[in-house]
DNA sequence: TCTGGGGTCCTAGGACCC
DNA sequence: TCTGGGGTCCTAGGACCC
């Protein structure tokens, strides 16, 4: 028999973390909002309630914010890593094997446990005693079987947060209940699909015949009723993979409307892509650069401008990502009147990334860049905090930056941002 | 007025080679 | 001037995830 995993989630991650720093939003509305406070993109239970939707954004749900009185709150990516940290540490004390699969999922290896339902429950207590978010756990032969489970229990509370679908008869029971579109790897198209030939449950989909479902879907619909079959198609994996890519791309607070403005952005978001890439001690051999118009104003003149350039030798270094940058930019730029388009949107792309020592070397590899110079620069932006020394061409004005107007504070991380207590 | 960001995997089709 | 099959590699785009 194959080995029991499990899939551990918080609910309602970002709405839950807030909760632990601001016990007044215990049982009441709360949303938390995209970057640029765009649109909800996590709701509580009483949020949901009030019909508010994954995405919707913010300017059509002003009315219910304020008739409901809805907490809405700026996301705050570092104050949920930290937390998410938090929560994968405790998972380490109860498996020997953590596969982080978003800043709120987790695989866990459950094998060689003997009552796994209560093992699961002690470590769901233990992660709210010691960081104060609930999860909740799915446990089953195949990671989509174990989602299914997890998602059943999230919405039984009868299950108290935990469901072992490790038996076949509990799935052949459970299945019905799980609407097609909620499976795992089942969006809206091939929900659509599936629909239109009268495959609505988990059930259903696991008794489609498997070279019906390779030609619908391809291989991937394929592995999906195999692991709804109970058998694993998609392994457990507890090494991080080499990433392949890496992108730093953000919404204007306010349109850019000429190219040094657009610039700024632009040096601003390539610097921060190179911070990455040294924090995971990786070189790139490939840079984009695209900027575009708001897509959802047909009124509006559009543009979308597009160039990628090959970084040769592979770099990590600040000043040739944000030389290359530059060039790509420039020569995306409109021909006529650029001065005509409002950007919303700018991003840098990473792709072909290596680790450092395995960079392909040519045969003069003189010292070049600035190695000591970007170790500094990083010392000096850990220690003093994020943009303390910047390029000159990020500018001053930063009016192209994203608007955060409800963030809180960042709790477990910035001792400036804790409130003083006089 | 106001609509996120960052990833992965798969397939089809073109270019190129022998 | 006409004519073949099979392989690899790369890219763009679609679908999906959280």
């Amino acid at each position: 028999m194959t080995r029991p995993i499990a899939i551990s989630d918080s609910a309602n991650f970002y709405v839950s973390a807030e909760r632990i720093f601001d016990p007044t939003l215990k049982g009441v509305p709360v949303i938390v909002l995209s970057n640029n406070d765009g649109c909800a993109v996590a709701r509580s239970d009483e949020a949901k309630a009030l019909g508010i939707k994954m995405g919707e954004p913010l300017h059509l749900i002003r009315d219910k914010i304020t008739a409901h009185g809805i907490r809405v709150f700026s996301s705050n990516y570092t104050l949920y890593g930290d937390i998410s940290r938090r929560v994968v540490a405790v998972y380490e004390d109860y498996t020997p094997n953590v596969e982080i699969y978003s800043i709120d999922e987790c695989f866990l290896d459950f094998g060689g446990f003997k009552d796994r339902v209560a093992h699961a429950k002690a470590m769901r207590r233990d992660v709210l005693r010691r960081v104060g978010v609930p999860i909740r756990v799915g446990i089953a032969p195949t990671k989509t079987l174990a989602k299914c489970a997890n998602d059943i229990a999230k919405k039984n509370p009868i299950f108290g947060g935990v469901l072992d679908m490790t038996d076949p008869s509990l799935s052949d029971w459970l299945l019905p209940l799980v609407p097609v579109g909620d499976i795992w790897g089942i969006g809206r198209k091939t929900q659509a699909k599936l629909q239109g030939i009268g495959i609505n449950s988990a059930a259903e989909l696991r008794a489609m015949p498997l070279r019906q479902a390779r030609a619908m879907g391809t291989v991937v619909l394929e592995r999906t009723v195999l692991e709804l079959q109970g058998e694993p198609c998609i392994a457990f994996d507890d090494v991080e993979p080499q990433r392949k890519g890496m992108a730093v791309t953000r919404s204007a607070g306010t349109p850019m409307q000429d190219f040094d403005t657009l610039f700024q952005a632009i040096t601003a978001h390539a610097t921060r892509a190179a911070e990455k890439l040294r924090q995971h001690g990786l070189v790139a051999g490939t840079l984009t650069v695209f900027y575009h118009t708001n897509r959802h104003r047909a009124d509006r003149p559009q543009y979308a401008g597009s160039r990628t350039t090959r970084l040769i030798p592979m770099s990590s270094d600040t000043f040739d990502l944000v030389a290359a940058a530059k060039r790509c930019a420039l020569a995306a730029w409109p021909k006529i009147g650029g001065s005509v388009y409002a950007f919303t949107k700018a991003g840098v792309m990473l792709d072909d990334l290596l680790p450092l020592e395995d960079r392909p070397r040519t045969l003069f590899d003189l010292p070049r860049g600035s190695p000591a110079l970007m170790t500094a620069l990083d010392a000096v932006n850990t220690r003093f905090g994020k943009k303390t020394l910047v390029l000159a061409s990020e500018g001053m004005s930063r009016s192209w930056q994203l608007r955060a107007d409800h963030r809180s504070p960042r709790y477990t991380t910035r001792l400036s941002d804790l409130p003083v207590v006089k």
